[in-house]
DNA sequence: AATGAATGAGATTTCATTCAT
DNA sequence: CATGAATGAAATCTCATTCAT
């Protein structure tokens, strides 16, 4: 469904998807500068021509893998915005880490790759129309009070901090880390108070 | 001043100014993953063996362009914080886009070599230190209002709101940009408020 | 019968042939030093490339070399062994200059490759028990003259002196070889009288 | 006194000694294969540069080593062959392992440099003329028992089972060793009666 | 006596890709 | 579907050597 009839290798062949999972362990390993037909085929224990079969180019390849991992972002933003909390909820799947260093790879990739950069865009458009629609309903009636953000702001604000936040975790650098966390979730209470004020205080803090 | 004295290719030379400059616009234009001894020796008008001479491994060379580039954010850094309005002019240097396509390349890079994440981690929190340091003086005496940051907070804050928003428009990406930076800017500006309300605001919007 | 199946190009195949007699003949001509994919290639009529397609490492090369040389001696050994008189045609391969050159390279590069010292380590053992198996049937009811070897140690004794005489002239060097060989005849022939004292003189004699 | 005048790097330098200590350390722990200006000087702490200057080329340097090597040698058969035992003495020094990897790795490369090759092979000779010399007096006057060596193949025989025992040993190869080394001790004694028979029995007995 | 800069050659290895089966 | 063989290009690194100082 992500893609339009590719000219090989069935889109929902066994063998595909363990060259995908290769590919993202590649990646997380070694960068996307590693990633070669060879040693994606050797961490799945295939044949390399095999990869070339369900992948022609390496473009293919490193394609394939950012839609699935779009889909997987999608999958977990779309449960944040359907929960009871949505906002704290979003909170926490910006600050969480399990899919940052990937993200960051196919930032750094989408820069010299024109296909990535599109892709990457669009499902980025997508996904903070998404987030907006929703915020509106949320906080859409405080929007006459002097300091709330725009639903689209809020939206940025969020994913810069939490993003920058883990980066930085995985960098090493932790200064400064918990004092913008309690910042933000002051700032969300006072935005959008919610019932249960220590619900999921472990969703909220990184790692 | 940035180095002890290195092994080969005395710091000051000509010849290794003009390799790391190459190796920069080859970063920039091609990412991480296509800097090799040809290509950059080829661009700078060199000899690859030449390129070698003074950067004996390709992670030597990296670690040493990196350095470069942290040495140019001080620089940039420090004049936004000696500035009659350290706080904006900070935030004017983190929506720059002059370096982010850069620092996002080796924020990747990072993930997969030590020498060059160890460095970058120091770096980063040497550069939140002096932030924290310079904003403590200017905004301390308002801690005891109920919604104002920690400075630690803030440093934090700005830059990742700044850097998420050079990196979207990097990518694309504009939504919610405007009203985000609308937002922070108002932010701001009750949080100190500057004697002349509209000034630069040239430095204030990206590109 | 050498090896189980290899990774990459067949055990039988013409070219990994080829590529392995060019190697020796290189060994030979130029020392263990002086292998390398280019050269081999070379001296094979192939392109480098395809070298590294059957031997990926040049030490995978190297003890496939050393391999064949082995199974090579084993043959020759086992020829001599089984002959009407084993104790001197045994005495006529150790005194055989065809495959010490060879030997002397590898022995050397051993003491460097952990891979090719226990290769080579475990098939010097094994041809030494096959060795003693064999003169233990010829010289064992000798055992009891007070001045007769063990056949470890007649084993260890001729090749010692035979290869110490092959390399000496591979050197250039002759002095004493020419008295050493009659002693060690006579002291055969003493230890185990061949029906015909003076078959196969040329056999003995280095060649 | 070892070698004519050289060009530069006089004779007697301590940084001249410094080099061929580097030298011989890098080919016993590397293989000859892998000494280079570069690795010596980088093992000595000195510059490439200053080993180019007190060794033109790679050969002078490898040349220079091997008669180092042999004059130590030089020194400790003379000192055997003084002793009251000479027999045993040389015996000892026969299965010595000190020199054995060293003598191994220029044997092997002697086959492909012309200077080195006739410089070991005139060594070769002179060595065994000096110890036949020894050996004559010490059992001349046994000649005339029909099993008794002629000193030339003494000293062939000795130094052929001594210095094939170091080199398994040196691989790993014990099988045999102790057997043969009894044997030699055992002919010896029949040959020339030691006054004091358990004299030295650690020299005579590997490692 | 010693050193830094430079360079051409080449060794080792990896790679994407093509082709035939 | 899947594989083995082959190849040209290139990346990384090492090297001996020269030259000027």
């Amino acid at each position: 469904m992500a893609g339009a009839a590719r000219r090989v290798g069935a889109e929902t062949s066994a063998t595909r998807g363990l060259i995908l999972e290769a590919t993202e362990q590649q990646i997380l390993e070694e960068g996307y500068g590693a990633v070669s037909t060879r040693k994606v085929a050797a961490r799945a224990g295939l044949k390399p021509s095999l990869v070339h079969y369900y992948f022609p180019t390496t473009d293919d390849l490193l394609l394939a893998v950012s839609r699935r991992g779009a889909d997987e972002s999608d999958r977990m933003i779309e449960e944040a915005l359907a929960s009871d909390d949505p906002l704290r909820a979003l909170w926490g799947f910006f600050v969480d880490t399990s899919r940052t260093a990937m993200a960051l790879e196919f930032m750094a990739l989408a820069n010299h790759r024109e296909a990535l950069r599109s892709h990457m865009a669009r499902h980025c458009e997508a996904m903070r129309a998404r987030e907006v629609r929703i915020l509106r309903k949320l906080i859409g009636d405080r929007l006459d009070r002097p300091d709330a953000p725009a639903p689209e702001a809020l939206s940025v604000v969020l994913a810069g901090i939490g993003r920058a936040i883990v980066m930085e975790e995985n960098l090493g650098v932790t200064a400064g880390h918990e004092e913008a966390i309690a910042f933000v979730e002051q700032w969300l209470d006072r935005l959008v108070p919610s019932g249960n004020d220590l619900a999921e205080p472990e969703a909220a803090s990184v790692r």
